[in-house]
Parts: structure tokens; C-alpha cells; sequence
DNA sequence: CAACATTACTCTACGCTGTAGAATTATGTC
DNA sequence: GACATAATTCTACAGCGTAGAGTAATGTTG
């Protein structure tokens, strides 16, 4: 009795690969060992060859997608342009992303792939002249906003969008009830577009102005 | 035999303190309903005549922290102060839960609070004259900045801080690495400070000038 | 080809998890 | 005391991550 399966041989690649799949399609929460494996046709424990624990699959998968971001990241004409595409691009990865993005952010340390990020901006700052203490609030404050807009809209777009989850409580919330319409046809990328040019346009007033222009 | 122990019964507000203190002590991932139940002195299954599981539990938890954010969220006396204050009241909460606030955040769907906080900062907007669309995009950037600052607050705080997790990569981190000491020294409480101070007078900037004063 | 070393994978097992369903005990009412 | 109801415990199951030992595939050397 022969066996006929010419199986392809597993990697950490292709564990990574068949674990977004898996997570784009199905949510994270749902993402075993077991389950990773009868997918790669393997026995659980074959994946533990390639990668140690489950943690470690899973930061793998997060810096696997983060490498995605930096290749469209590149550094613009400027500093408030750079800034802006890095935004952009990575709200763009959440799009493409939706399912994985929201527990990378929750979980940011201990990835490498944040750091660097953090470091894009604080690159982008000091070279664009400004102090170190500037350059360090104006980094914290860009990526709480960007992080957490992309929460907040993965998490929006996750709920039953119509018929919002209302409990029966004793506040009205008559605020949100009364702008449903409008809150549902507002579309994030205009809320998101809204901080971005505001944040980067408080940022560039707090320049000193001596450094106004870099020295091109 | 008679049995000695004159037990206090199990009740919802009971099981919900004794989470919240457990996670607060050894962390979310370690609680469990055996863990709890351990605690409590009574057996695992008891808990669920009380809770129907264990997500319910949870988000149970969550809302029981934030109805503390409520009572110290009051209005003040123009917009900018209780925007400000609720901003504020919301990152004191996550002083308080370090361990709680990150995954309430990270799951902020569904949670009734949340949306409450959403509500109210809508409502100070459009008290104060905003327009509909003016009111979502600040709302939208606003809730984004304050979570995602908490976020990354915990997130920091947490990770190993001294020797930061430099992994032997290929990039060097320039950045991160020589403002490391800058970065450990700067207090996020200034970060905090100078984006919600930017965003503020940005949106303050986007009010249409007939409805300067809401009409007082 | 055979013999062996190394790598890749599978099997079995353990202690943990959430929780369904039945059995039991405690409590309140008459 | 008798009974109804509520609160708690017992037992059990399927699933989890993964340790450790065993087996099969592969590469290397004669």
C-alpha cells in the first residue's frame, strides 16, 4: 500500500499563509492547532517543527502582514505627505485586512513591525526639524489616532449594522439613535481624512520656525 | 457532619467585583470560570445561574468599569471642557484597570458603554451648534484618539521597559533606539495633553461662525 | 546499492478549558 | 412537617495547547 500523497512540504511560509487565510475567513477566535492543521493536511503537532507555540504563530502572521505595509509605505516630497501615506496605507491594510488588524493593534507591543513603525514617524519628524520633545508628542498623538481609528471602524463594520444592538436599558442614547441615518451613510474614509489633515496641520503649526524649511 | 460554612450567596455584582479584581491582579487570559469559581469557594457551574457564559461575564465586567467613567464624566461648561474632561476621565479610568481597559477597548463593539461615551461626546457636539457631518467626523476622531492613546499606554507600560525587545533584525531602529532615553523620560501624560489640546482647537476651528455661541 | 545521520512528521497522553444536563441541597411558603 | 422553587454541585464531553516518544522520509557517504 503505497502512499500516494507527494505532499508539499510545510514552512513557516506557508503556516503563515494557510493562518491568515484561515483567520480572513473564519476569525482569529477560531484558529486551533488542530484546526490550522487538518487544513495543511498534518498532524498538529508537525507545525510545532517549524514554529514554537501558538503566540509565536500568531505574531508571525501579524509581522508576515505588517511587511505588506512597509513596502507601500515609502517616504514622500515631504514630511506631512509622508505622514499622510503612512496613515493611509495603513488604514489601507486594515481594509484588506479586517479580521487580523484589529487584534495586531490590541496586542501592538511585542510587535516588531509597530516599532518600526513608530519609528517611520519619529524619522519623518526629526528630520523634518522638529524638537525631540515635539517630535515625541506629535508620534504618540498620530498613532493613537491612526491605531485607533482603525479599531473603531473594524470594530463598526463588525457589528449588525442595521438594527444596532440597543439594549433595553434605561438611557435613551438619543443622540446616536438620532443620527443612525446618518451615522450609517457617513463614510469613514471622510472621518479618517478629517483627523489626518487636522492632526498634520496642528503638528506643522508647533514647527520652530528657524527649521521652516529643512535646508533644501 | 454539619457543614460549617455560612456562605454569602453568589450574585451578579459578587461575580463581576471578584473578576474585575482578578484581572486586575493576574491578568484577562488567566481568568477562567474554575479560576473564579475557585475564588468565589463554590463550584465552577454555580456561576452560570448567575451569568449565561463566559463573553457575557466579561462584557459584564466591562460595563461595570465604565459606569465609574460615567459618574466622573459630568458636563462642564462650554464643549471644549467636557470634551476634555471626558477624555481625560477616560484614560484616569484606564490608570485605575490597566489590565481591563486594553481588551475593553480592543472589543469596544458590543459593549453598551461604549456606545454611551460615543453618545455623549456626539451630544456636545451637536449642542454646541456643529454641523451633522462636522459632529460625526470630530466625534469619530476624537473617540479614535482617545482609544488609541490608551491603548498605547498600556500597551507600552506593559512591555519590558528597560531593554526594550530589539530583535537581532535586520533594520536598526535608528530612531527608537536614539531617542530611547527621551522616550523613557517623556511622560505620556504631556502626549496626551498636546493631541487632545490640537484637537480640540482644530475642531473648535471648524465651527460655522453663525452658531459661535449655541445662542446663551 | 546499503548504512547511517538527520530532519520531518505522527502518536499518545496530560492537564486545562467552557459548559450541557442531571442530581442534589438549601430556602421560602403554607 | 410538606412541598415548590431556587441555588448549588456532580458528572461528563468535546475541544484546546503542547510535552515526549516513536516513526517515516530524506540526505549523505561508502
Amino acid at each position: 500500500m503505497a502512499k500516494i500523497k507527494a505532499r508539499t512540504p510545510l514552512s513557516v511560509q506557508l503556516i503563515h499563509q494557510t493562518a491568515i487565510d484561515f483567520i480572513e475567513q473564519d476569525g482569529l477566535e477560531q484558529l486551533s492547532m488542530r484546526s490550522l492543521a487538518k487544513i495543511l493536511s498534518v498532524d498538529p503537532m508537525a507545525i510545532y517543527h517549524h514554529i514554537p507555540n501558538k503566540q509565536d504563530l500568531i505574531h508571525g502572521v501579524f509581522d508576515a502582514i505588517l511587511t505588506e505595509f512597509f513596502e507601500a509605505a515609502e517616504p514622500q516630497k515631504n514630511w506631512q505627505d509622508t505622514l499622510k501615506n503612512l496613515a493611509r496605507q495603513f488604514r489601507a491594510l486594515a481594509a484588506r485586512h479586517p479580521r487580523i488588524m484589529p487584534s495586531l493593534i490590541a496586542s501592538s507591543h511585542q510587535i516588531h513591525g509597530i516599532t518600526k513603525i513608530i519609528d517611520l514617524i519619529l524619522g519623518s519628524l526629526l528630520e523634518a526639524g522638529f524638537e525631540v520633545k515635539t517630535t515625541i508628542q506629535a508620534s504618540d498623538t498620530l498613532f493613537a489616532f491612526i491605531t485607533g481609528f482603525v479599531l473603531l471602524e473594524a470594530n463598526t463594520e463588525s457589528k449588525p449594522v442595521s438594527g444596532i444592538t440597543l439594549q433595553p436599558n434605561s438611557e435613551p442614547l438619543s443622540n446616536v439613535e438620532r443620527l443612525m441615518p446618518d451615522l450609517e451613510d457617513h463614510p469613514f474614509s471622510q472621518s479618517f481624512e478629517f483627523g489626518l489633515e487636522l492632526l498634520i496641520a496642528g503638528i506643522e503649526a508647533k514647527q520652530t520656525p528657524k527649521k521652516r524649511k529643512p535646508r533644501a
